[in-house]
DNA sequence: ATGCGGTTGAGGTCCGACCACATGCTCGGT
DNA sequence: ACCGAGCATGTGGTCGGACCTCAACCGCAT
């Protein structure tokens, strides 16, 4: 009485190489910085062609585990690195826009993490990261300010808080859903009515959640990004979205 | 006065033609069930060799955005799909092995997702994941269960609740975050004292946390799953783990 | 000692060939 | 007319070799 029929999965040669990498990884044979040997040579060690090899080892790379460089220093070749931030963030963008997860969903989550994130920066974020994040409202501030930059300033901002939190992983969820919504935030600060009172307005809120990190108020600085977030995207839906 | 200098970044040809058809996928033009032509005829189209070719297909593989096909059928080739959930996972897994993320962090990570998603649950989750779920617990409860079975059972539930909480994003987080400590919570239910005992109070705890989403508590559900997740983790960081 | 060019070894790219597989069609037998 | 065996075709998958660019290194000439 089988439970499932699960199909089997013939494994293509690549996939059995990324599975050997893999288990090194997880198993710690292989840590961050450590160098693979030369393609060249890998290849007939794990007796597969270098073209397998290549896009196995391309796989990881674009999962942020692996970079690789030409020529001869200690830096050449394929070095085990730790960047997950670039491949989550194609990753959630790439779903987006394939409408795998709806806007709403996406509203859910920057709330859920940001919330997170403005709380946790609260009790403990380096004043350093503070004094940076004060010079992106600044920079918000700035009059006459195109609605490239400020949506480039403002991921920034929120991406900083996430960093300043502490927490490696929700910063990286949040930076990646941030940067997944921004084509379609542009968008809309773009169609925005009167564009200046809006940056305006949203500046403001940015500096009363500075104000509230700094003073470690967490709870309210939740309330408020939640606040800032979801009329964010009130604006959104209401946007140029009539089909 | 420039305002910054950033280092001109030559770019590989496989990242061309990924950056090509990621483009083709943000603007709309390539949507989920979409095929791509033949890999022979792409590849002179584009102006680069198959190879270059494939390793950016492979990339979009990995992402879950592609699937391929050999054969002649009406499913056969390159198709676009949406696949977001093994890529995040195996994304996750790999970097917490690599320490990119420290156990602290995946706890919380996992708080905050799944708080979200049980408050979610209680308001609008189907009967049938309810009932479904209600069998996966009566599987736990099954006397003499393996460690490894109930691991797998609870990741189920979890990820169940999460998925019937109607958000995707969320789901999809949720789960490749509890994928990604799975082996670790493996290793530290195997050196867990009394196995029965903790199987039954774990256990006792997903009961309640089922009757709470069933009743449309929400806010309690939230806590208590909180609890559950956080007394977990406790019994991690004092588990096997004395280097 | 210094500067410059060749050498070397790494990844990046390309090409051409063959393999495995599934479909679809043709052809022959019934 | 029907039906099954078997070949043709088109797809991704794999392989091996060749050449390119790049960066460090070595050694010669200044």
């Amino acid at each position: 009485m089988p439970v499932e029929w699960q199909p089997v999965q013939q494994s293509r040669t690549h996939e059995l190489v990324l599975r050997s990498i893999e288990e090194r990884v997880i198993a710690g044979e292989l840590r961050a910085g450590d160098r693979l040997p030369p393609e060249r040579e890998l290849a007939p060690v794990l007796g597969v062609s270098r073209s397998a090899l290549r896009e196995a080892l391309r796989v990881l790379e674009t999962i942020g585990v692996l970079v690789a460089q030409p020529g001869r220093g200690p830096d050449a070749g394929a070095r085990i690195v730790r960047n997950p931030d670039d491949a989550l963030g194609r990753l959630l963008r790439l779903h987006f826009a394939l409408g795998s997860y709806s806007l709403h969903d996406v509203l859910e989550a920057r709330v859920v993490l940001e919330r997170s994130s403005f709380e946790a920066a609260a009790c403990h974020a380096p004043v350093e990261d503070l004094d940076e994040a004060e010079e992106l409202v600044a920079g918000m501030a700035e009059p006459g300010i195109t609605v490239s930059t400020f949506n480039d300033l403002d991921t920034r901002f929120h991406v900083l808080i996430a960093r300043s939190s502490g927490n490696a992983l929700t910063s990286t969820l949040t930076s990646a859903v941030r940067e997944s919504v921004r084509p379609l935030i542009l968008r809309a600060l773009e169609a925005a009515e009167d564009w200046p009172a809006t940056a305006r307005a949203l500046n403001a809120e940015h500096r009363t959640l500075l104000t509230l990190v700094r003073e470690g108020s967490g709870p309210e600085a939740a309330d408020l990004v939640e606040w800032h977030i979801r009329g964010f995207h009130g604006t959104l839906v209401k946007g140029p979205d009539a089909p």
